[in-house]
DNA sequence: TTGAAAGCGCTAACAG
DNA sequence: CTGTTAGCGCTTTCAA
């Protein structure tokens, strides 16, 4: 079973192989009658391209790598979603990895992307620095990443922060509580908290850190929550409870907390999550979630990518909207 | 910014093209001195390889593409994880499309796919038909299909359903519901069918079938849930029901529904999910749910690929554990 | 242990 | 509108 080429079908239709690769790229240069022809060989042979060869000889792919931190994430899962279906409009396939965890394994798994010629690359992980995603020779779209020159998408974090502080005092809440999974003040992430202490700097608040509630399908998230919720519980009794979860997976992950125990929501702990993602609405009680607008940011990250290859011999610096900001 | 290749390398350390290819792939026929010249070069040219070219010319890559019907089913998700994890060993990479709804689109995808030189497919899309799948020229690693003749991998669904059955009316269950969210007789998962009825063939028992609940994050399958645990309340009043749901996330999405009901888990309603994926086990109640064993899925069907490859010259029918059954 | 030469399947000038 | 020619960056005989 040999692989029928572009050579066989020029050889059968009687033209020459520059003919049929014109019949893909550029049909309106043949004449009709030569197209039909080339067409009924095509389809006696049962022939398709070639995608390597044409990506080896033009230098283009449609081809674009995508790094997650972790799949189990529902904000992760639904922008992939976004991304492959969005992408498919545009016919661009999607090389999907999760990362590892030293920046030496992430620089090789995108050498790896590379070697496969992508047109670029989306970076959800945040193990590489700033300046180690600038040396790389590939374009770079980030999500929810700050600081470096190169192009990126965010949500306002800062605003998305204040927003769920407000919405949680005028709803009456007597303390305020922000559960996150860990950041660094680089991170657009980090401006939730800011946003948000600002908007409760005026009642009790408390931020709650624990990074094991990184990965919320894990056992060791489940505990680590329990702990939380038995504290705040101990310590403001009588008290109705705001909390303003980092995502929408720690948001559900606290009101199964609350449910197990029996604690009324929202009239005894009110819970606001981050992302908008499906679990926000399929939770129990469904949560209200500060929107990310994933869609979007998926649609913004092909077309980023687009302006980004099509001025690639301009000074790309001027043209591309760097930041992005939803 | 020219590409570096294999030439520029071999010019710099004074050895040919051929010696710098060796270097890559057969290092053992190298000089000790050759290699340390070579390897050096790399470095300062900071050179990396092209998949791209490498395919062309050896006509064998590393990618696989995976087809998912979606990406919303818990299953489907943790599937893609593992794979994506174990591939990564073994130094695979994964194109993921999911299904588009005609015969036609998927046909084009599988081209598209095969236009990359995938090394094959992992299909779990169940709209082509297994004779479709039989004329493909491309290794084909089915999941939870059957009829045709090529790899498959399935879970014993039979045994499953049978277990899910058995354990309901051990627990006093009095009336044995499934709920699915359709099914064709040629299905693996219709075994799950079959297994439940039989055991409980001797008891009072109903098999609900509503597709509005094939996305689990969706309005429609919300409301279709709530009008079918509303029948269900209103026929068996005072009797404990037991409830085999066809994956884990209709089973979540019952639960949600008899807990906001304030219908009590256990001791009302039972309920067993099927897949022992994530979301069974982080439920408000922990589901209990038929094991598929995903992480065993996705290695096996990494292995089967190989075997497939490995053998291709063979007639290879023979050698193929065509049917896995978990 | 190394090199020269012939492609892999296709596209892109250039020339009719 | 169509064909000729020269590669894309690499691997692989074959020969030294």
């Amino acid at each position: 079973m040999d692989k029928v080429g572009i050579k066989e079908i020029a050889e059968k239709s009687g033209v020459s192989l520059t003919t049929v690769s014109r019949y893909f790229n550029k049909p309106h240069l043949l004449s009709k009658k030569t197209k039909d022809k080339i067409q009924a060989t095509i389809q006696e042979l049962n022939y398709s391209q070639d995608n390597v060869a044409r990506i080896l000889v033009t230098g283009k792919s449609n081809l674009v790598g995508i790094i997650f931190p972790q799949l189990h994430l529902s904000f992760y899962t639904e922008l992939l979603n976004q991304l492959i279906q969005y992408g498919e409009e545009k016919d661009y396939s999607f090389i999907v990895y999760t990362s590892r965890d030293t920046r030496e394994e992430e620089l090789a798994m995108i050498d790896r992307l590379k070697s496969y010629r992508v047109k670029g690359i989306v970076l959800l992980s945040h193990i590489l620095s700033p300046s180690d995603i600038e040396k790389l020779d590939v374009p770079i779209i980030s999500i929810e990443r700050s600081g470096g020159n190169y192009c990126q998408i965010n949500s306002d974090n800062y605003t998305g922060g204040k927003l769920a502080g407000e919405k949680l005092i005028e709803d009456g809440c007597e303390v305020l509580i922000h559960i996150n999974n860990g950041y660094y003040e680089n991170w657009p992430s980090f401006k939730r908290i800011v946003g948000f202490e600002l908007a409760v700097r005026n009642m009790p608040h408390e931020t709650i850190i624990q990074e094991d509630l990184t990965d919320p399908y894990s056992e060791i998230a489940s505990k680590a929550m329990s702990a939380i919720v038995g504290t705040l519980l101990d310590k403001y009794t009588d008290k109705k409870i705001g909390v303003f979860c980092s995502n929408d997976d720690i948001a559900n992950m606290l009101q199964r907390d609350c449910i197990r125990r029996g604690i009324k929501i929202p009239e005894n702990i009110e819970i606001i999550g981050y992302d908008n993602s499906p679990v926000s609405d399929y939770a129990i009680y469904p949560i209200t979630s500060i929107d990310q607008n994933i869609p979007l940011m998926a649609q913004i990250a092909i077309n980023s990518l687009e302006t980004y290859i099509a001025h690639e011999n301009v000074v790309a610096a001027t043209l591309i909207p760097k930041k992005t900001t939803l």
